[in-house]
DNA sequence: CTTGACCCTCTAGCGACTACAGGGTGCATA
DNA sequence: TATGCACCCTGTAGTCGCTAGAGGGTCAAG
């Protein structure tokens, strides 16, 4: 007899809360679990390893879709190694092309507000730089 | 009279979708135009400046609760520019922050996808670095 | 008079959870 | 034995900022 995890356990072993891994089974990345006699989920250690899995590729920022493909590809050991690679691969490409985006509009950004001397909000250039022409004041 | 703009024309003159036009105006960033005898929106010049100013404040990312303290604060010309700078300086903070966040995850990311060198799924070091302790193989 | 582009409202869906509400279970303590 | 409390259950609705679709009405041109 193995020892079985409460969902409570579960969660705090793996730094997800309790919601979350309610979603994770209804959304079927992990399978539903024993139940006690009191209807409590009861969880197995490998249940803890494919948690941990998850949370591990969520938290470097794959979405659900990849991480499931992934899990899928890590259940046949025996598969080519390259899918993986291009998941992976691919989804560093998208993280490259957020922190571009982002870096851009930090950089129009920080222009605006360096151009804010302080005064009214009828001087304010930040105000100014937003609306292209206010035909009200200005 | 003042020549007036049905939604797609206001749509298109400042690159938004007319579906997020209506949803602006549910949300209350642009107030319910007048109507015409076919009960189509028509709106007005300042409702165009208006829009605009909206969809510059969020391509720079500002999220709809901000944009709607600078949208007030606009239309109170005589205030202090402080509370504009506050809000753009903590934004600016913001992004810095998703910035850094994503520039960790990315070093993480790339130092998993190098480690990989072929082979199979189970020789596979990406699927490696994500299970912590897989007790099924490994 | 018909076609087609536009407009209307209302509802549901996206991703990835999070937060209740309204109950049941299990264990320790008085 | 009773009671309290921490934990668990299901189900639903909310988050953010739209987006998409159903099922219809309006308007101008040909």
């Amino acid at each position: 007899m193995v020892e079985k995890l409460t969902i409570g356990k579960l969660a705090e072993a793996t730094g997800t809360k309790v919601e979350t891994i309610r979603w994770y089974e209804k959304v079927g990345l992990i399978a539903p679990p024993a139940r006690t006699g009191g209807n409590y989920r009861a969880y197995l250690p490998g249940d803890l390893a494919r948690l941990s899995f998850i949370r591990r590729a969520r938290d470097l920022g794959f979405p659900i879709e990849q991480v499931r493909a992934l899990l899928d590809l890590s259940d046949d050991r025996t598969r080519d190694c390259a899918t993986v690679d291009r998941i992976a691969t691919e989804h560093l490409r998208e993280v490259d092309r957020k922190i571009a985006g982002l870096t851009a509009l930090r950089r129009e950004l920080s222009a605006v507000i360096l151009s804010c001397d302080g005064g009214t909000v009828a001087q304010c250039r930040i105000i100014e730089a937003l609306g292209p022409a206010d035909p009200i004041a200005c």
